[in-house]
RNA sequence: CGCGGAGUGGAGCAGUCCGGUAGCUCGUUGGGCUCAUAACCCAAAGGUCGUAGGUUCAAAUCCUGCCUCCGCAA
């Protein structure tokens, strides 16, 4: 089939990559290079170098509203030209108009990381952890004007394991997604595609993360602040402040006892046993930690080097 | 030229401001104690102080370039 692709971060990598091999991809668009880093030096998206190695002509425009910039309106006349049968939409980060979603013959499919119509939105992979879900998985559908409510064509799932972290799942997401895009282009190709409508009444929103999102409150279940850790890693980073700088807490375990203290309270800090931090219904082994300016190190080995006193608190600056 | 922190035996850090024999908590190795131990006691090994220059009688420490890592911000 004729493709225009559209994708910007590394989830959007193996389906293209699926598709280079498969299809006839005309073109990609992703976001335009940013200034991002340390430094601020300017950067390319991840789809963008594979599409440059790919010798696929890139496109980049800031929008497609044709409101905004007379730019989309010539992206929209070329892209009308092209004549495609379908864009493939991977973590685009762009609103697609109708005018837009309307131009190839087959519409515009897109690829999302969650069983919709659960968890629509930008973080759906990151939201799944941190809900502790047991299963989530790819939805192929058929976009329409709203965020990630169109028509599903085709849906598999994924087992989360109970220690398994963002990255892993990122990948192993990223993977399948590239999959489910050939087969579903497959199905729509041979007009074997079944279109199901999502039930509003079961959906919910998946929302761009925060830096602040990171923030560990120590007064939250032991449960909610591992699942915390487990799904923003590597960003934004579970963090607590102590004695005005930040702490990233990468890697917690549940404690088996509990004591009466307020939340955050470090209940023991030695260099052989760990370090332990009360919740809010019991408390906490923190095994892994960053401090600012340091690298990832064990609870143990920080210990070693640096004091943290039995009774002070974290949280708090 | 976005702002800032850091690089010291195998690990984590102190020492740098005010140059003058390289230190702490661990780990490792050997020995001792103990019914026993990840516990305790004694001893030992192990470091071009990121790198290249400069200043100086003398540089981990002061000056300059470079490399690497990290926090903030995006």
């Amino acid at each position: 089939m004729k493709i225009v692709f559209m994708g910007t971060p590394e989830f959007a990598v193996p389906p293209l990559q699926q598709l280079l091999a498969r299809h006839n991809v005309l073109a990609v668009l992703t976001q335009p290079d940013r200034p991002a880093g340390r430094g601020h030096k300017m950067q390319i998206s991840p789809v963008k170098a594979l599409a440059v190695q790919a010798g696929v002509e890139v496109l980049q425009p800031e929008t497609l509203s044709i409101k905004r910039s007379t730019y989309a309106k010539e992206i929209r006349e070329y892209l009308i030209k092209m004549d495609v049968d379908v864009f493939v939409v991977a973590a685009y980060g762009l609103i697609l108009p109708k005018a837009v979603l309307d131009i190839p013959r087959h519409g515009c499919i897109n690829i999302h990381a969650s069983l919709l119509p659960k968890y629509r939105g930008a973080a759906p992979i990151h939201m799944a952890i941190k809900e502790g879900e047991a299963t989530t998985g790819i939805t192929i559908m058929q976009m329409d004007t709203g965020i990630d409510t169109g028509d599903m064509i085709l849906q598999r799932q994924l087992d989360i394991s109970p220690h398994e972290r963002t990255p892993s799942l990122h990948d192993r997401m990223a993977a399948l997604g590239g999959e489910c895009i050939i087969d579903a282009l497959a199905m729509i190709e041979a007009g074997t595609a079944i279109y199901t409508p999502q039930d509003d009444t079961l959906s919910s929103y998946a929302p761009m993360i925060k830096k602040t999102d990171g923030m560990i409150d120590w007064a939250w279940p032991t449960n909610k602040i591992i699942n915390i850790t487990r799904a923003f890693d590597p960003w934004p980073g579970p963090y607590t402040l102590y004695n005005g700088t930040t702490i990233k807490i990468w890697q917690v375990d549940a404690a088996s006892d509990t004591k009466d203290a307020p939340a955050g309270t470090i209940l023991v800090a030695d260099a052989a046993k760990g370090l332990l931090v009360s919740t809010g219904d019991g408390s906490v082994w923190v095994r892994e930690l960053q401090a600012t300016g340091g690298k990832r190190m064990q609870a143990t080995d920080y210990l070693r080097g640096r004091s943290i006193g039995v009774g002070e608190c974290f949280g708090s600056a």
